[in-house]
DNA sequence: ATTATAAGCTAATTCGAATTAGCCGTCAAT
DNA sequence: ATTGACGGCTAATTCGAATTAGCTTATAAT
């Protein structure tokens, strides 16, 4: 990595730390081993810095949302994941999910940085809102009509559905984010969650 | 209201909306109708304005715990709850709860404050943790355990149970803090998640 | 070999926001 | 009537963080 793409870095961690307006470009050089002039010589201000992570975001999501197949993109259900879906437990797809959110370093550290900047940037909230809340649920809401169809969960209402699965997984990875140390209590109560998603939903009767 | 409250009353709105480090004690002053200096006879300084919204706020909290029945102490369950639990339809108690933190304006503006602040100030996101995760989680747990008690909703997994209650409540709520037009969309969809919910527990059956 | 560019540094400079100094009018209590 | 505290103002002052100026070295291209 080289010293412009550590600048990034380094500036993400920080900002997700604290907040754009309570890290100093002194405070990134320091991180990144030079002198706060020296940052210059690769963006043209602050403010480039922090634009530049979302861009290099903006890209990622881009990539992980079709390669992870979690995150978004509704558009179109290719045979690969509709035939895994039959076989695979909630469980596991919970669970990854989670710990794909919750673990993935610049994920977490982006999602961070979105949720102390959001009220300052319409821009941001709507990314956020986008990224945790409406591609999760469109995405979601697509494979649960798979599973409804197979006849593997029953119900009527499948956004409901959806948010049922989706609501404590999201609501227990800001309880992590904001206490690393409660992972483990989150965990079981994730994997818990699910299981009786599943029962309630008549997998098992 | 006297001055010395405005300055509170404006600077949460400022804070809430833009954060502490964007908020100029100019801004404050303007939107009190004082200067900037002024203040200052009110106030040793900023941090002193933000300190003393927090103070406010922990009051105020320890009140509606006790007198509004959703937020928090779990300590004692007396009788006049109790009583209400039983003939209460789930979907006014779940509609109130959300209403509530939706639109009180204190609660809101200090929920959104929380938010933008927390990651800066550990004491900060206990506060936020406390307010709207194990507070509610507790306090409706206990509701719960009530309910299950007389038999009116069945589980074996009482937290679990109030998790599959609360966040999807707790979601749709930030769903609305960023994008105050989606309210609509959001209550008819906590409406049909009460309904399901207390169509899966059994209350129907 | 020369030159240009990239990337670093130290030492200013700028600039804006927080705070302080010091003055003034009002009003309630002596 | 006088005084003192309260709360406001304007005009500094301070101070710290962002940025710029200008120098230096290394390296890659001509």
């Amino acid at each position: 990595m080289n010293t412009k793409e550590r600048i990034l870095d380094e500036a993400l961690t920080l900002f997700s730390e604290k907040g754009y307006a309570n890290v100093y470009v002194n405070d990134i050089a320091e991180a990144v081993g030079i002198k706060a002039p020296s940052l210059y010589k690769h963006y043209k201000n602050k403010q480039a810095i922090f634009d530049a992570i979302l861009e290099v975001m903006y890209a990622r999501f881009k990539e992980t949302a079709g390669s992870l197949n979690i995150a978004g993109d509704n558009a179109d259900v290719d045979a690969g994941i509709y035939k895994s879906m039959e076989e695979t437990d909630l469980v596991q797809l919970g669970k990854n999910l989670f710990l794909y959110y919750l673990h993935d370093d610049y994920t977490k550290r982006f999602r961070k940085m979105l949720t102390i900047e959001q009220f300052r940037d319409k821009a941001l909230s709507t990314v956020y809102m986008d990224q945790y809340f409406d591609a999760p649920l469109s995405y979601q809401g697509m494979l649960f009509g798979l599973i409804v169809q197979q006849g593997l969960l029953k119900t009527d209402n499948i956004p409901v559905m959806t948010l049922h699965f989706y609501a404590p997984i999201y609501t227990l990875l800001t309880v992590c984010d904001r206490d690393p140390s409660r992972e483990e209590e989150c965990l079981k109560l994730l994997e818990e969650h699910i299981r009786k998603f599943d029962e309630l939903y008549g997998r098992n009767t």
